[in-house]
DNA sequence: GCAAGTGTACTACTACACATAGTACACTTG
DNA sequence: CAAGTGTACTATGTGTAGTAGTACACTTGC
């Protein structure tokens, strides 16, 4: 079960989005196994078809879901790997944000604080294990 | 002279706002000093007059700048304290994203080398001395 | 006083993204 | 064969971004 904020200024289709890669990441949608049906979320969410759909279609392009018609969607197996390469991506904008937080004269020692925060937290379901079809 | 991307997916008026933070960050719009009229940019910029009028508008209205019809705009004296404050409020977002970046299997020391590498830059112009009208 | 430049406030229009609504088709499963 | 699946298509409504043009009040400088 996704969480979806209609309020969010964030698009639903993404949170979907988001949702799911998150989800595969921690493991609860294991390589392999069967998300629910595009007419399944709808009702589950709340939300129209098409933006569901929209979802999926974006993940099928990026290959981190494949399609069955007729049996669902399925997560890839190299679904993980790909995740990982694209949150690779993202450090660019890891060092934007660190820059304006500089120029604002936010100093090093607050951003080791918040570094080190996240990273002790252990609440993450560790998800080492693969999961064969 | 700010530098606008047309095709970026930030808006326009946006990335004036943010340019126009920056310099006032960096003290090369200092406080007390007269920004460039809202026709002035519009040519210099090339945009048309009405965008520029939305970020000057937003920057007005968060008491950045302080608008005197008939003169110009000019940089409140209280700029950079509202930009440091405004700053701070990031930080949340700032654990999002490490937080994203953790779930993807990114190691500890990658964020902090980051950190570091943004932190010892010093082509940072330093904006100490206040500048009176 | 007056012209020029300034900020500000409108209206109107185009273009695009997001979301919803409804329908239809091909495919696989049981 | 029926049900469920992904997929495609058109249409509508809403909101935002950007452009275009006009108008008004104010200040500055000659």
């Amino acid at each position: 079960m996704l969480l979806i904020d209609k309020l969010s200024q964030k698009p639903i289709y993404e949170q979907i989005i988001d949702g799911i890669e998150r989800n595969i990441l921690l493991g609860i949608y294991p390589a392999g196994s069967l998300l629910p049906s595009v007419r399944e979320q709808s009702v589950t969410l709340g939300i129209n078809p098409n933006t569901i759909q929209k979802s999926y279609a974006e993940l099928t392009r990026r290959g981190i879901i494949s399609p069955s018609p007729g049996s669902g969607c399925f997560v890839s197996y190299d679904a993980r790997s790909l995740l990982c390469e694209e949150a690779r991506k993202k450090l660019p904008r890891l060092s934007e944000l660190l820059t304006e937080l500089r120029i604002a004269g936010i100093e090093q020692d607050e951003i080791l604080g918040a570094v080190a925060s996240v990273y002790t937290k252990d609440d993450l379901p560790r998800p080492d294990k693969e999961v064969s079809k």
